[in-house]
RNA sequence: GCCGAUGUAGCUCAGUUGGUCAGAGCUACUGAUUUGUAAUCAGUAGGUCGGGGGUUCGAAUCCCUCCAUCGGCUCCA
């Protein structure tokens, strides 16, 4: 009896039942048979060697798919804890899963002493396991027997998995000398696994969990060919050189200072004119959209944190209080509450609504001391911060143009992978996690859901990751170097201006609650410039280039005339330096390349006499020769171009 | 906060088993050179080897501890 196997092309094959998606590849070719990797059936994916009992949509999985790679990866994982198991025939399992960029294994030494540089024999062990091309075999087994397979082995972690498991779709895979409770499915056997490279070893809680104790997590990446391998290590070595922290050093960006403390960046020069550049920018775009610049003080009293319910969810990661005068002072982790009593002290109708108030406010939040990353992760941070008070029926209006607002920045910075993640609340977490009003978090999420439809903008939703006051957004994005950040955020407050007996006189002459949305499109100065230095890799575009101009004299002889040319580029609203060094013009150009400075103006006799100045640009090489005026024009016009897309 | 690693001039790094091991290049400064599109030459200066304790005749090197950073975990209003 035959059965009919849809191919992806919808092309139609018929196989006797019982066949499997291997003798399927065989069918096809000779070469896909010994590249496929798995099977994905019906959209299940499955072991090549499986039987296949009736039609059936199938698709060969290899390497070039990412479900292909995930599987080979999984493999990997058992093919590590194989190799371990050789050296360490003690050590506990939990959990092996393939990542975005290889495979990890949680494993419990029991107290063996295990590091980095253990890594290499593991790595040579299953190199040579590897080569022995055994399959994995996969088996079937009953809840009792596998409860007392691992009773009888000690093993806590596994019998944990078992708990959770139904009787009946226990399963089992044995590849070489290693067997371990798997739900699978894995490459047919260890030959394709060529390249392989334990990468690092670290502490994980066992469950993700901080009460628990910890594991030692071994992560590892493997490749079908060595020249991937090559090609990776490759690209983590060119990703290091546009880490922020290499280039904010080198460019002299931003700098930590022991004395000032963990997490507190101090901005030098150059940093401090990108700050002023994306301030500049987001006070005019805010200005054209109708927003009012407040400012607030860094502190406040502790009745404002109970006030706004921040103090009970957030103590801990605030700084500890300052008490004088009988009373305690917060450093302020959030701008929100100023906000509100700012709103309360307006006394507004609905006419005066929405009200937008923005401020580049400072905040500080103590966070852990492991978590502190680079600008990345910091305890002082500046935020591009607003927060817009309106009514229900101006909710999506605002929204939207929140959104639009976000749209027009990623165009003008060139930032074109985004997500926008929507996080809702989790029921069973009312009281807790976040404000007990079950019918206004379900309102508002539909409110929110609504308007991110209606505008068709692209968004994943994540169920319990809300704030406690309501639901949000957050920005996804990708710097060139493939680090993810949380760069804006966009909430909705449907809580806490009520705390704050928030109201505005409705048409009706009511008192009314507005609706607060906290929106940070630039996110946080220290965030945004770290993704900004990696997305550019330090060559920022000319509006934003700390320095944008270096004049470089042949000679001293031109010095002169190199600061008459800087004093018109100053007077253009222009940043330039004159390299006066007594260095050769070779060696001047190289600094300038260095510094990542977009233009360079070589000046000598020819340039002095014709009032010219002739143009290098970074990266680029010899543009001509211009008249200063003619340069200056250029320069404004393509700071213009830049800004107003 | 937890697990692991690292910490030598402003920067990037050498310093083999504890004994002229406190070094190099770049930067800076001084002098010579007066230069045409990615490194001119020479000289000078610069470090309690992260801080503190200990072992030793002797510690950058071994041990303890604290701090910071890095890779993860947890967390992120």
């Amino acid at each position: 009896m035959n059965i009919k196997i849809t191919l992806p092309d919808q092309s139609v094959r018929e196989f006797p039942k019982g066949s499997s998606p291997m003798d399927v590849a065989k069918s096809i070719s000779e070469g896909l048979a010994r590249n496929v990797l798995a099977a994905k059936v019906d959209g299940e994916i499955q072991d090549l060697n499986r039987p296949l009992e009736q039609d059936a949509q199938v698709t060969l999985l290899t390497w070039n798919d990412a479900d292909g790679k995930n599987t080979m990866w999984h493999s990997s994982a058992h093919l590590m804890a194989e190799a371990l198991e050789f050296y360490y025939p003690t050590v506990k399992f939990w959990v092996g899963p393939p990542v975005e960029n290889g495979f990890y294994y949680d494993v419990d030494f029991g107290g063996i002493a295990f590091s980095a540089d253990d890594l290499k024999k593991i790595e040579d062990k299953m190199a040579e396991l590897a080569k022995q091309g055994n399959p994995y075999v996969r088996k079937e087994m009953s809840k009792a027997d596998a409860i007392q397979y691992f009773t009888e082995r000690n093993d806590p972690y596994k019998l944990d998995l078992l708990s959770n498991l139904e009787d009946g779709k226990i399963t089992f895979y044995t590849q070489g000398n290693f067997t371990d409770l798997c739900r699978g499915p894995h490459i047919p056997n260890t030959s394709h696994i060529k390249a392989i490279k334990l990468t690092n070893v670290a502490g994980a809680y066992w469950k993700n969990d901080s009460n628990n104790p910890m594991l030692t997590r071994i992560y590892g990446i493997t490749f079908p060919k060595k020249s991937e391998l090559e090609a990776y290590l490759t690209m983590v070595e060119e990703a290091k050189k546009r880490d922020h922290r290499k280039i904010g050093k080198e460019m002299e960006i931003f700098t930590f200072d022991d004395d000032v403390g963990p997490g507190l960046p101090l901005w030098l020069p150059n940093g401090g004119v990108l700050i002023e550049e994306l301030e500049r920018l987001a006070k005019k775009t805010e200005a054209v959209a109708g927003y009012k610049r407040v400012r607030t003080p860094h502190l406040a009293k502790e009745s404002m944190y109970l006030t706004s319910g921040h103090l009970p969810y957030y103590a801990d990661s605030m700084y500890p209080p300052m008490e004088f005068e009988g009373e305690k002072y917060y450093l302020k982790a959030m701008n929100c509450p100023h906000h509100h009593k700012i709103f309360k002290e307006m006394n507004l109708s609905y006419r005066d609504l929405p009200l937008r108030l923005a401020e580049y406010g400072t905040c500080y939040r103590y966070e852990q001391s492991g978590e502190l990353f680079g600008l990345m992760r910091v305890r002082q941070l500046q935020m591009n911060d607003a927060h817009i008070y309106c009514t229900k029926e101006q909710f999506a209006d605002e929204f939207n143009a929140v959104n639009d607002m976000y749209l027009k920045y990623f165009r003008i910075f060139g930032i074109e992978k985004y997500v926008m993640r929507f996080s809702t609340h989790e029921p069973s977490k009312l009281g807790q996690k976040y404000v007990d009003n079950a019918a206004l978090w379900l309102e508002t999420e539909d409110m929110v859901r609504n308007v991110l439809i209606e505008s068709k903008i692209p968004y994943v939703e994540v169920a319990d990751e809300g704030a406690f006051y309501g639901p949000k957004i957050d920005v996804q994005v990708w710097s060139a170097i493939g680090r993810e950040f949380t760069l804006a955020t966009n909430q909705v407050d449907f809580a806490v201006p009520a705390r704050f007996g928030l109201t505005f006189r409705n048409a009706k002459n009511e008192m009314e609650t507005p609706i607060c949305i906290h929106r940070a499109p630039l996110g946080t100065h220290e965030r945004f410039i770290g993704f900004l230095i990696e997305h550019y890799a330090g060559n920022f575009p000319l509006w934003l280039a700390p320095e944008q101009i270096a004049i470089l004299p042949i000679s001293d002889k031109f010095n002169g005339y190199a600061k008459k040319v800087l004093q018109v580029l100053i007077n253009s609203d222009l940043r330039g330096l004159v390299d006066d060094r007594d260095e050769k013009i070779g060696k001047k150009i190289r600094d300038a390349e260095m510094k990542k400075i977009p233009y360079m103006l070589i000046i000598g006799e020819k340039e002095e006499q014709e009032n010219s100045v002739s143009v290098r640009q970074h990266g680029k090489g010899d543009q001509g020769s211009l008249l200063v005026q003619e340069f200056v024009d250029k320069m404004q016009a393509e700071i213009k171009a830049l800004l107003s897309v």
